[in-house]
DNA sequence: CTATGGCACGGATT
DNA sequence: AATCCGTGCCATAG
C-alpha cells in the first residue's frame, strides 16, 4: 500500500516535466488531438464555457478582459501583443487533406486511394497477386509513393522480388499514373512513358533528364544540364517545361506548380499555421498583433463538482478518482506553461525580429535559440522544443517555420540574392564576397558558394549561359 | 591560371 | 551527444 503511493506520487514530478516538454514541442493540431483524448479519458478534467469579448466578439482564453479591445486605442508602441487565440474552428490536418481529397478527379466518392487503385487492377490480377497488391497499396504515404523498399516485401511476403516488380508495375499503371512508385523520379518517368503513348509532343530530353538529372532539375540548373547532355540550353527549358505541366512527383497530389523545393522529400509545404502575426486592423502603422492558436474554444479547469464528489466517492473507488484528480489538474497545470513559455517566446522573438517581419529575410537578424533561452531564464532545450514544428503566418501571408527566426545566414543569402539578380554581369564567387563585405558581411569564398547551393543559384560561367540563352 | 565543387575538420548550436 | 555550419585545402574543369 505504502509502496504504491510512493510510486504513484513519485511519478508525478518527472511526469510534470516530461509532460510539460512534450506539450511544448507539440502543434496546434498535435495539441487539440492531446485535449481531445485527455478530456474524453479523464472525468476530473472540464471544459469551461466559451467567453466572447462583447465588444470585438473575439473568443477568450481568460475570464479576464479582450487582449486586443483592451489596448488603447492609440497605441503606437513598438512592443507587439502577444495572446493565445482560442480557435473552435480550427482546421485540423486531416480536414485540410479530405478537402483536397473531394477536388481530385480520381475520387469520386470518399474512396480511400489504395481502394481506388486496387479496384482498377483487380480484373487483371489472380488472387495471390491480389494480396500483395492489397499489401503494396497499403505502405503507400499521402503522396502516393511506396514507403518500403521492394526487398522488404518480398521479405515480407515471401513472394519473388520479379513478381513483386510486376504487380508494382501494374500499380503504376494505374490512375493516378506513377503511384506506388518508390522515389518521384520513378513516378515521373512512369507517367512520362504513359503520356508518350498518347502524345507526340513530348521533348526528347525529358526522359534523360528525369532519369540522369533529377538532381538538376530540380534545383533549376538547366544550363548545367544541358552541358552535361551536350544539347542547346533550349531543350532542357523546354523539357522542364513539360515535365513541370504534366507530370507530377506525387501521383496523389492534386497539382504542382513548378519544380522548385521538392529536392528533397517530405518539404514541409503547406503547414497550418500555428501563430499568427498581423497588424492590428491591418494597419501597417499600428502595433503588430501575434496570436498563438490554441485550439479549443473554452478554459480547460478541473471540475469542482468532481473534488466534490471524491469526499463522498466511497473507499474503494476514492484512490481512482484522486488519481484522476492528480492527473487533471497535471495537464492543466502543463498547459498552462507551455501557453506561458510560448508567450514569453513570441513576446521576444517578434519584437528581436520585428524588422523581418515587415521588412523582409533582409533584416533578420541571427539570433540563436541559446540567446533567448539566457534572456527567458528557461534551458535552451525549452527554447528548441517551443520552436520546433512550429508554423508562423506573417502579416504578408507567407507561412513560415518558426525556426526560421533563428536562421543564421537567411539575412546574408536573402542580400546575396539580390545582389545576384540585379547584377549587370555573372559575379564570381569572390567579387560577391567583396560586395558582401561592403553591405557589411563577412564571409569566406567558399561560404558565398555553399549560400549559392542552397538557394539554388548558378555559378557565374553558368548564369553566363543563361543570359544567352534568353 | 581562375572559378568551383568536394571532403573534412573544428567549433558552435541544438 | 548529435548535428549543423563556416571554412580551408585540394582536385578538377574551363
Amino acid at each position: 500500500m505504502l509502496q504504491r503511493q510512493t510510486t504513484g506520487l513519485r511519478p508525478l514530478t518527472t511526469a510534470h516535466l516530461a509532460q510539460t516538454m512534450t506539450l511544448l514541442s507539440l502543434t496546434t493540431e498535435e495539441l487539440q488531438q492531446e485535449i481531445d483524448s485527455e478530456l474524453a479519458s479523464n472525468p476530473a478534467l472540464e471544459m469551461v464555457e466559451e467567453r466572447r469579448c462583447p465588444t470585438c466578439h473575439r473568443l477568450l482564453t481568460d475570464p479576464g478582459k479582450c487582449p486586443v479591445c483592451s489596448l488603447p486605442a492609440n497605441l503606437n508602441s513598438e512592443e507587439p501583443v502577444v495572446f493565445l487565440s482560442p480557435r473552435e474552428e480550427f482546421i485540423s490536418r486531416k480536414d485540410y487533406v479530405d478537402n483536397t481529397m473531394d477536388d481530385e478527379p480520381f475520387a469520386p466518392e470518399v474512396e480511400e486511394l489504395p481502394a481506388y487503385v486496387l479496384k482498377q487492377i483487380a480484373p487483371d490480377l489472380d488472387p495471390n497477386q491480389r494480396a500483395l497488391a492489397a499489401y503494396l497499396l497499403t505502405h503507400l504515404d499521402e503522396d502516393g509513393l511506396l514507403t518500403t523498399t521492394l526487398i522488404e516485401v518480398s521479405r515480407y511476403t515471401h513472394v519473388p522480388i520479379s513478381e513483386v516488380e510486376k504487380v508494382k508495375r501494374l500499380i503504376q499503371l494505374a490512375d493516378p499514373v506513377g503511384v506506388g512508385s518508390s522515389t518521384p523520379q520513378e513516378a515521373l518517368l512512369v507517367q512520362l512513358e504513359v503520356l508518350k503513348e498518347t502524345h507526340d509532343t513530348v521533348p526528347a530530353a525529358a526522359e534523360r533528364c528525369i532519369r540522369e538529372g533529377m538532381d538538376q532539375l530540380s534545383h533549376h540548373q538547366y544550363p548545367e544540364l544541358a552541358h552535361k547532355f551536350d544539347v542547346p540550353v533550349k531543350q532542357i527549358t523546354l523539357a522542364a517545361q513539360f515535365i513541370s505541366e504534366n507530370l507530377y512527383p506525387f501521383p496523389a497530389r492534386a497539382h504542382w506548380g513548378d519544380m522548385r523545393q521538392p529536392a528533397h522529400e517530405e518539404t514541409q509545404v503547406y503547414h497550418q499555421p500555428d501563430i499568427l502575426i498581423n497588424y492590428l486592423n491591418d494597419d501597417p502603422t499600428k502595433p503588430l498583433i501575434v496570436e498563438i492558436i490554441m485550439p479549443i474554444s473554452g478554459t480547460l479547469q478541473v471540475n469542482p463538482m468532481f473534488k466534490q464528489a471524491i469526499k463522498e466517492a466511497s473507499p474503494e473507488t476514492k484512490p481512482d478518482l484522486k488519481g484522476d484528480l492528480e492527473k487533471a489538474s497535471l495537464f492543466v497545470k502543463c498547459l498552462q506553461q507551455r501557453n506561458h513559455t510560448m508567450e514569453r517566446l513570441l513576446m521576444r522573438v517578434v519584437s528581436l525580429q520585428r524588422e523581418f517581419i515587415l521588412h523582409g529575410e533582409k533584416y533578420l537578424k541571427p539570433v540563436t535559440r541559446a540567446q533567448i533561452s539566457r534572456e527567458m531564464e528557461v534551458h535552451e532545450s525549452t527554447i528548441s522544443r517551443a520552436v520546433a514544428n512550429k508554423a508562423v503566418q506573417l502579416p504578408n501571408r507567407r507561412i513560415v517555420p518558426l525556426s526560421e527566426f533563428f536562421d543564421r545566414s537567411l539575412n546574408i543569402r536573402s542580400v546575396l540574392k539580390e545582389i545576384i539578380e540585379g547584377e549587370p554581369k555573372p559575379y564570381s564567387d569572390s567579387d560577391l564576397v567583396e560586395l558582401l563585405s561592403e553591405n557589411g558581411f563577412n564571409v569566406a569564398r567558399r561560404t558565398v558558394a555553399k549560400y549559392r547551393a542552397i538557394e539554388g543559384i548558378l555559378p557565374a560561367h553558368l548564369r553566363k549561359a543563361m543570359a544567352k540563352g534568353k
